[in-house]
DNA sequence: AATAATCTCTAGTAAGTCAATAGAGATACT
DNA sequence: AGTATCTCTATTGACTTACTAGAGATTATT
């Protein structure tokens, strides 16, 4: 399970997003900031997840980028499949010179259940919540 | 998951030794040819798998390659690992940029659990046994 | 001992991917 | 009008991947 930079940034900006209360758009620049990703870079990256329908933008002053849905309906998996393309089960299907007998092809596709599993129910409130909840966990044991 | 194409050969060529009843070495050519492998590509995957521990060699006429483990004690996991190099966990932690208290890295815990949960639990004794019992019940269906 | 068969080791390479950058263009607010 | 912001297209350098070449080392056979 190999998840690029760029998916990562995709998830770490999602995140932010889902971690403000505010509804406001939010601009690149700052999301780029506080996640310490490339501007540049994140451009390219949020305007794939607003063609995958994650997000909405608007421009000019006082523009920026929000969720087009709410945090409990974007899951991890299906972020990381917008931004990494076709799951690599699919790809392995189309090219493969293996034997046509191979008793991989099985195997492959309990490995992507167990992974699913995690992934596409991981959802961005979950991780917003265990998220908060943790920090005020830190917060009580500083107190002590 | 992304499985490189060499991965998967490296796989492909222990399941072919494993599938064997015989436990006379086999040559890299058969195994190349059996296996729809570039001959010279699966010399240095080979090679790998010996300093894995998985495989043991001898030269000359012949000679060949022959498993130094029990179909039994060889999981997918283990040879991915040695082929494939360091986890892809293990890499995300070193580089990231990331806040340091993102939610991220709990969630890739979890991903590797449930990907260990299948890859290391697989032995090539399983492929090779669930492999054939679905060539008999191929066998059976042709006869109908 | 000679020969042939086989693994072993070091290099190299073409094509592709990844992460990032550049800069001009479109749109919205004030 | 002017400024702030997203948007689109192209480019680049570094790296990885899949594979190839060829000489060297070892073993079995005759």
């Amino acid at each position: 399970m190999d998840v690029s930079v760029k998916g990562q940034y995709a998830l770490r900006a999602i995140f932010e997003l889902c971690a403000r209360t505010s509804a406001e758009p939010m601009k690149i620049a700052e999301i780029a900031s506080r996640q310490n990703i490339p501007r540049k870079f994140l451009e390219l990256i949020l305007s794939q997840l607003k063609q995958g329908g994650f997000l909405a933008s608007r421009r000019g002053a006082g523009g920026g980028y929000y969720l087009a849905l709410a945090p409990d309906r974007i899951t991890v998996g299906a972020v990381l499949r917008q931004i990494e393309g076709p799951t690599s089960a699919t790809r392995r299907r189309e090219n493969s010179n293996a034997p046509a007998d191979s008793p991989f092809p099985e195997l492959w596709e309990e490995v992507d259940r167990a992974l699913s599993s995690v992934l596409d129910r991981a959802t961005f409130a979950d991780l917003v919540s265990r998220w908060k909840e943790k920090k005020s966990r830190e917060v009580i044991n500083w107190a002590i």
